[in-house]
DNA sequence: CTAATCACCTGAAGGC
DNA sequence: TGCCTTCAGGTGATTA
């Protein structure tokens, strides 16, 4: 489910409501979400501040970090008080804060992870820079690009050039910058390598402020749903006609992810054009 | 190094 | 109604 704007609203709304809390318990309800990793244990562990990473949230305690992986179904929902607690099916495991507030980790798939650890860096390090971090700047993604003979589309949803990109945003991107998604990343010329990175980040931030996409099971702490799959020109429009030029949106499968793209708008770029 | 495939899991949707 | 296949916002391991 999600990617960078659904794992940032997700942080944004944590923040304010988790931080300064103590942890008194953590429950896990199936064996491989939790991973107790740390040499102290969470209990009677502060929250100093939530941040994130790609799609990485990480959750800094007084003594360790929790770091959660939503993965595709994973939903953190909070609740102020046990009255309040969401009554959902998939609850995989749970923090329970002193004074009687806590969240639901709830997890269909069973794919997401909680995870306590001393340090934060193994766990982060092979995860490129975040796609908003402003160390990520134009002349580093135009070199890399350039220097890599990996098709685009899996480029971009490998996060070792660059992290929180996920199968929509990288469709979307794609799309705005006017680039086939089975280019070779070397063969795009530089105007569209630069179209490419500054859509990366507009696509990112307009879905922000549309609190991320929901398809089916992405909800935010409060358990709302995002609104940003409204405005999708390419992702799930299979079939329908392309807002540029009417043409008709194809699927077809790229780096093994069902990818979405008109082929009479995205230019494709390879080696031995046409012969 | 890359690329393809599987593995991890469940549930929804479509074909018959 | 039900059985079977395919697919899904991700990533890590394994195999060519």
């Amino acid at each position: 489910m999600p990617e960078l704007p659904e794992v940032e609203t997700v942080v944004r709304e944590l923040q304010p409501v988790i931080s300064g809390r103590t942890i008194s318990k953590v429950e896990s309800y199936w064996h491989k979400t939790v991973e107790f990793q740390a040499t102290r244990p969470p209990e009677g562990q502060r929250v100093e501040r939530v941040g994130r990473r790609g799609k990485y949230i990480l959750i800094a305690l007084s003594g360790s970090t929790l770091v959660i992986h939503l993965r595709m179904t994973g939903q953190i929902l909070t609740y102020q008080n046990a009255h309040q607690r969401p009554d959902v099916s998939h609850a995989r495991a749970e923090i329970f804060f002193s004074d009687g507030s806590g969240f639901v980790f709830n997890d269909s798939r069973k794919f997401g992870r909680l995870r306590f650890v001393d340090d934060v860096e193994p766990v982060l390090a092979h995860v490129g820079l975040d796609a908003l971090d402003k160390k990520f700047t134009k002349t580093y993604f135009d070199k890399k690009v350039a220097a890599s003979r990996q098709n685009i589309k899996a480029l971009l949803l490998s996060q070792k050039l660059v992290s929180g990109i996920g199968n929509i945003y990288a469709d979307e991107a794609l799309f705005r910058a006017g680039i086939n998604p089975a280019s070779e990343a070397s063969q795009i010329s530089s105007v569209r390598r630069h179209r490419l990175y500054s859509e990366i980040q507009s696509v990112l931030r307009f879905a922000i402020e549309h609190m991320g996409a929901t398809i089916s099971d992405y909800r935010d702490p409060n358990g709302n749903m995002g609104q940003a799959q409204h405005f999708f020109r390419v992702y799930q429009q299979q079939g329908k006609p392309c807002v540029n030029c009417g043409n008709t949106i194809s699927k077809v499968r790229i780096a093994g992810r069902g990818t979405h793209f008109c082929g009479k708008c995205q230019k494709l770029y390879v080696r031995n054009n046409g012969k």
